[in-house]
DNA sequence: CAGTGGTCTAGACCACCAG
DNA sequence: TGGTGGTCTAGACCACTGA
């Protein structure tokens, strides 16, 4: 079950095994975990790495802890991975849903004074433009634009973009990939988008703006998206900080 | 500075003191603090000790750390005010526009079984149920419907949903909100809606439906809003959370 | 009381990054 | 190469829970 041998580290591996029997059901909710002795004494580990492999799970929500009894599962919120900032394959996934694209365009072009704005570059910089057709489970999802900064993103294909852009961005450039900020609207689509959506007229489109900033705050990507009113909601959940 | 013999953990003394410094400016953003080892050295604890005390700082957003190189001051967004959780009186200060409200109705009712489910109540438990124009200059902005247990939110009087009914939760109630997980939907209003928001046939608008919930994960709120598509876009930042 | 999580120590080896 | 964070060990004492 652990390989002390693997480079995959000891607290994670149990992480996943923890996690696992939670998702599959062997471990109920409110149900106790093994102690934190037991599981180490069971993988002859030490406790404090059984320690970050359950403080792991417990900031995520999975479990948590009562000083003298014990640790238990915690009830799942269905929303509760939802949250974080995803690409639309992420998106999709995580929603039970086959993801796919239909690229529409695919070319490197000057930044417009808006996209140059949004991105802070100066204007007439080279940026790439992806436009695609967004599907789910084969069914027309979302029309999606994308301009990311050809000096960033380096060496892109039409290859890269079907895979993942995200896994490309961080594990092939080793850019680190930190937060975005959106905007969301409704709002009723032009001609043709209501045809490469394949919808009715009247019918309304949620239509989502997203700037996405690496580590240093550097804006490498601006989404622009038309979603299907009648087969996509956004769904987040925020924090009172006060 | 770290007191060994204070009953309060030696990792959260020093997770203050960090925190401090950030706070006050004596560590500038992307500037480096002590190493793990220079911080365990000068207060004389165990490195694994500091090592705590910048995960929880790390997990807050507050520091990065970056392999070979050490760890890093996060810069702190200007967005940051506009992600949290905020009533709708809340939001419009924030957008510099004057709230006010035209209330319809505000009684109590037996809970429906949607309802119901959302705020984990049994079916037909009282609810306040409060129907409001919400307006932003003078200008509908939104319709509001909110739903709140009666056996825990008391007391509530017309008065106070016209103050601020989150200031008296927090305040009078001493009852503290924690989050909320919201769904955005971009639909088409029904002839009452139009009606009230003064809106034409034919225009979307931004439904966003929400749960709030207290520190012990009790939800305490729902709310139906309705919003104008033309006057209201929904902001909010997310981190990418892994 | 025995068992739990909470805190803490004083080491260790690794992979990564810079000069 | 020397310094960094990442991982890991084998102990320890504490406060808290429940029987």
């Amino acid at each position: 079950m652990i390989d002390k041998n693997s480079p995959i580290p000891i607290y994670f591996q149990l992480e996943e095994h923890l996690r696992a029997q939670i998702e599959n059901g062997s471990l109920e909710v409110d149900e106790a975990i093994p102690s934190e002795r037991e599981l180490a004494e069971t993988f002859q580990i030490s406790r404090m790495t059984v320690r970050q492999a359950i403080n792991n799970l417990v900031t995520e929500g999975l479990l948590y802890r009562q000083k003298g009894k014990g640790t238990f599962v915690n009830k799942k919120k269905v929303e509760q991975k939802l949250q974080g900032l995803t690409s639309f394959t992420e998106d999709m996934l995580e929603r039970g849903m086959k993801p796919s694209s239909k690229l529409i365009s695919f070319e490197i072009i000057p930044a417009d004074k808006q996209v140059a704005q949004a991105l802070n570059l100066n204007e007439n910089t080279p940026i790439y433009e992806i436009k695609r057709v967004r599907l789910a489970d084969q069914l027309p999802m979302a029309l999606e634009t994308t301009f990311l900064p050809a000096n960033l993103v380096k060496g892109l294909t039409e290859d890269i973009i079907n895979q993942s852009l995200y896994q490309y961005i961080e594990h092939h450039l080793g850019l680190i990939i930190n937060e975005a900020s959106q905007e969301i609207e409704a709002s009723t689509p032009k001609e043709t988008e209501m045809k490469l959506l394949e919808i009715e007229s009247s019918a309304p489109v949620l239509f989502i703006k997203r700037v996405s900033y690496l580590q240093d705050g550097t804006p490498f990507e601006l989404v622009k998206s038309s979603y299907r009113a009648d087969r996509y909601k956004f769904v987040h959940t925020m924090k009172r900080s006060f």
